[in-house]
DNA sequence: TTGACGTAGGAACGAATGTTCGCTATACTC
DNA sequence: GAGTATAGCGAACATTCGTTCCTACGTCAA
């Protein structure tokens, strides 16, 4: 989280602008309206100081969405500089359970309605900048993940996305295996990918890129023991 | 104001539906969206219903603008509103790092006042029915849990307390061995304590109940990857 | 029966809105 | 100076999304 006296003078009259405007009509303005109160001549430079408060840790975005924008710290009311947070929790749903066996069940649409029972309470910073309408959570069923440093009824929260940037823990379905994995994701130079186990005196396998369909990627893993 | 039972079977639908929207999103859905959810399949009678709703007092709507719905009454303490009055977040302490080699830092008092940023907010559901005021949470470092399966960088949760009830995960002291470690507990007969590794084949180790100072118990374990 | 009314579905229109791209300007580094 | 990162503008584009119109099917009263 960026001090809010750190952010440009725009950025920070844009959150000022949202925190109004969202007392003043309950939902969130279009980047032109944001533009207009902020004397901003261009859509495209609204869009690009949006994205560096995400970065910065005062919003969340969800993508190609009307108004799709969400405060998630508000300036200080008096003279203190320290950003505070808004104690706004993202309900996640959680959409089955992941198996070694079979394929990831990601929902059509993720930002789907879902049964009040299966919403899952996460804050935001479990969430990275992830747009929350993309997020879902699956529990992992067996012990064949146990590579992954993952248990039998662990919760494994992820963002739906079919592309991955090397590094990532991804979820992913190798047709050729018949079977779901979660491993980090290093494409090498010759066509192939390196998956890497998270225990680290294991093994990585190679598969062609072309055999594996990434489901998503991991952002975070929990385990309740009580 | 019209009575919530009043309103048809759909207009309660939608008044359900805008509630867990705007919980999850922060933003209102859209006549699409809500159509999805309820079972309707035209816009048209989205939108009529919605008309009725501003009738029946229980919505605003802004013409012409994209989500422009606003809630300015919600329904009466279901299901929903009483689970939505308990789940307050709660701000827990990361007070420093878990190594095997050193004792558990623990906090003299763990509701003392901690800077901002060594707060993290959790939803109440990872931490069982425990005191906030005991829980406090450390970073792992270095990779001697793995038979916990719990990595570098992992946050456990814990509860602060010096005794534990069979099968609870524990976080504890091995003065005869000067290590830290995280085990299932188990008090065995003969004054001895079994203590179980989380992975499924490892083997457990046996300490006299002399040579075991309980710390804490563990709530969560949380992987951060993003 | 007929007509009014409430509710529902489908399709099409047009405005609202997010995204992308090319271009410029400034500051800083090597 | 060349190269790079940050910040800005304007225009065009692609979608999203609210609105409107037409049709259809009940119920109920005249």
């Amino acid at each position: 989280m960026k001090d809010f006296n750190q952010l440009s003078e725009r950025q920070r009259k844009i959150v000022r602008f949202m925190v109004q405007y969202h007392e003043r009509f309950g939902y969130p303005p279009t980047i032109r309206e944001i533009g207009d109160a902020t004397d901003i001549r261009s859509t495209s430079v609204v869009n690009y100081n949006l994205n560096k408060l995400v970065s910065a840790g005062y919003l969340q975005r969800s993508d190609k969405v009307s108004r799709g924008l969400r405060l998630v710290a508000v300036p200080p009311l008096g003279q203190s500089d320290k950003a505070r947070k808004v104690s706004q929790f993202t309900r996640v749903p959680l959409v089955g359970h992941i198996v070694a066996s079979a394929p990831v069940p990601i929902p059509e649409d993720v930002g789907h309605y879902y049964d009040e029972e299966a919403l899952m309470e996460l804050p935001p910073s479990l969430l990275g900048n992830a747009d929350p309408a993309q997020v879902f959570a699956l529990t992992v069923k067996g012990d064949s993940m146990i590579d992954a440093m993952i248990r039998e009824g662990d919760i494994v929260i992820l963002h739906s996305q079919a592309e991955a940037r090397r590094g990532d823990m991804i979820a992913a379905w190798l047709p050729g295996r018949g079977e779901t994995t979660l491993k980090y994701y290093f494409p090498e130079d010759d066509g192939r990918v390196r998956l890497q186990p998270a225990h680290p005196t294991l093994p990585p396998i190679y598969v062609p890129a072309s055999e594996l369909e990434i489901k998503g990627r991991v952002l975070t893993v929990i385990r309740k023991l009580s």
